[in-house]
Order: structure tokens, then sequence, then C-alpha cells
DNA sequence: TTTATAAAGGATATATTTGTCCGTTATAAA
DNA sequence: TTTATAACGGACAAATATATCCTTTATAAA
């Protein structure tokens, strides 16, 4: 469904909100720790998460990551967009340039409701929305 | 979504399966002509496809493929199962090996349903169903 | 039986994704 | 001001996906 760099970075960014949530500031060696996935590659990924703003490094000792109170507002297809693009629910099934109403592939119309729950399933969920379903839950599964 | 692997097999199994429907036969050349796929790629597709039953290959001269009536029964979800297996729709949305209800990922639930919806829909479409199709539209649309 | 045709399949090439290594940079704390 | 820490970022490596080339094999038709 997603690459392996959108995976992580979900992972991370909602690990790291939820640890921000409890005022907790957390290093790249914890975040990956947190979610199992390998280091130098996680390190890459918050480094594109950091550029766009989704969350904030502090480059220092006692560093780390955290989500700014107003990025808790992020919506998850945000997240998705940076990593791999629109494509999984704007694209063509079949891989088709050119499909739509007006020329559909053969799968087009079973597609589009699918596709469409998807779209408005990761815009409407935000960060701030999943980390307080965790709070509820009390759990947070993340690394297995 | 689907790999490039999987979206030449379903355009090619597709294009064979309407043209067999109005009893011609296609050659490799033919099909990756019509569905817009490089060649020799989508030879070894189609050597998969072929090992697996789904379509039948006739190795002569005037040979080519075709999709043999009672595989016209054949689900979509086969053809994408040999591609890219079931990770699509069974798999956990942030890549977690285990992921349920008793050990839910933070997306678990909202991926439940869209998951769900698009194992029915490749479950419940079939060669001939989209051939049906075709054929009241008019026209097929798989190759750009 | 010969020949021409088209699929089969092995070897190889290219591109992309995933992943690592290590020196550089910023900065908090001593 | 010095030092230790943790993120940054460039170069490189490995794995996988995508794609090509060319020889071999099966067989229909002449």
């Amino acid at each position: 469904m997603f690459s392996k760099s959108c995976e992580y970075g979900l992972r991370a960014v909602i690990y790291i909100a939820q640890q921000t949530n409890q005022n907790v500031k957390v290093s790249l060696a914890t975040v990956s720790e947190e979610i199992n996935s390998p280091q130098a590659f996680t390190g890459k990924i918050l480094q594109q998460l950091t550029k766009n703003k989704i969350v904030k490094s502090i480059k220092a000792p006692y560093g780390g990551f955290i989500v700014e109170p107003k990025k808790m507002q992020t919506k998850i297809s945000e997240v998705v967009y940076l990593f791999d693009g629109d494509n999984i629910y704007n694209g063509c099934g079949l891989g088709l340039k050119q499909c739509d109403a007006n020329s559909p592939c053969p799968l087009h119309y079973k597609f589009v409701e699918i596709r469409n729950n998807l779209k408005v399933m990761l815009e409407s969920t935000t960060l701030q929305v999943l980390v307080n379903e965790i709070n509820d839950s009390g759990v947070i599964w993340l690394k297995r």
C-alpha cells in the first residue's frame, strides 16, 4: 500500500506526536527503537518531516524531535503525500495516465469508491485525533 | 497501489479475455501494443500468467494467448495475488507484522473497512464480469 | 521433412528503493 | 570558552523492481 519510507514516516510522526503530548522530547535513537525501524534510514525520514515542518527538530545535546501544538492538526494525508504523493488515491488502478469518467479503465468505477474512502480517511485523520485515541485506549502499538 | 508488473498483468489479462471473447487469439506483440507496455517485460508477465494457468499460450506460428472459457471466472484478486500477494488488503497500513484487533496499530480500525472493500471488490470481479461490461459500453481503455 | 513463427527462458542491464557510514554543524551545559 | 551530544547531510552500498537481449523450444503450415 504505502512505501517503506511512508510507513516509517507515519509510525515516527505518530510516535513523536504522542510523546510530545506527554511532554517528552524524543531522539532519533529512541524513535527508531520504539517504532522498530532502521536508525540511519529513519534519520533521513525525520529530515524530510523536519524540512516540511511537520515535526520540529532540536539540534543539540538532549535534543530530539517534537510535534508543535499547531502541527497536531497535520492530516495523515499530508504525511502520505510527502513520501508517496497522491497516486494511491488519485491514480488509476491499472496504471493508465489518463483514466476518468470520460475514458475509464475497466476497473475505474469499481475503484472510485474505494479510493475516495481512503482519501477521506487520510484527510479526516489528524495527529491530534490519533493521539487522543491512543490516550483513550492506553496502549500504543507501533513496533511489531 | 499495485506494482508495475501487476498493472501490466491486469491490463494484459483483461485485454486477452476480451479478445478471446471476440474469438481472437492475440500475440505478445499485439498485447504489449494494445495495453501500451514494454514488450519483453510483458513477455515475462505473460509467462507468469501462463504458468499459473490464468491464460493459455499457444507456442507456434500464428500462436498467441487466449483465456479459456472456464478461466473467464478468474477473479481479479487471483491476478493481483500472483504479482503482489495479499499484503495490499491483508497487511497493516503502517507495515507492522502483527496488527489486529488484539494489538491494533493506530490506524487499524480506520483501515479495516477500506481494505475490506478492496478485497470484496477484487474477489467479486471476474474476467467475465469485466468483459461483459466492456461489451456493454463498447469501448475498452487499456492503453493511455 | 523443412521452414518460418511465436512463446519460453536464461543472462544481463538499468532504475528505484531501501539502507548504511561517517564527517559536519548547531547548541546546551559545564 | 570548551566539550559532549544529537541532528544534518553527502557519499556510498545493497536489495528489489523494472526492463532488455538473445538463444532455445514447440509447432503449424508448406
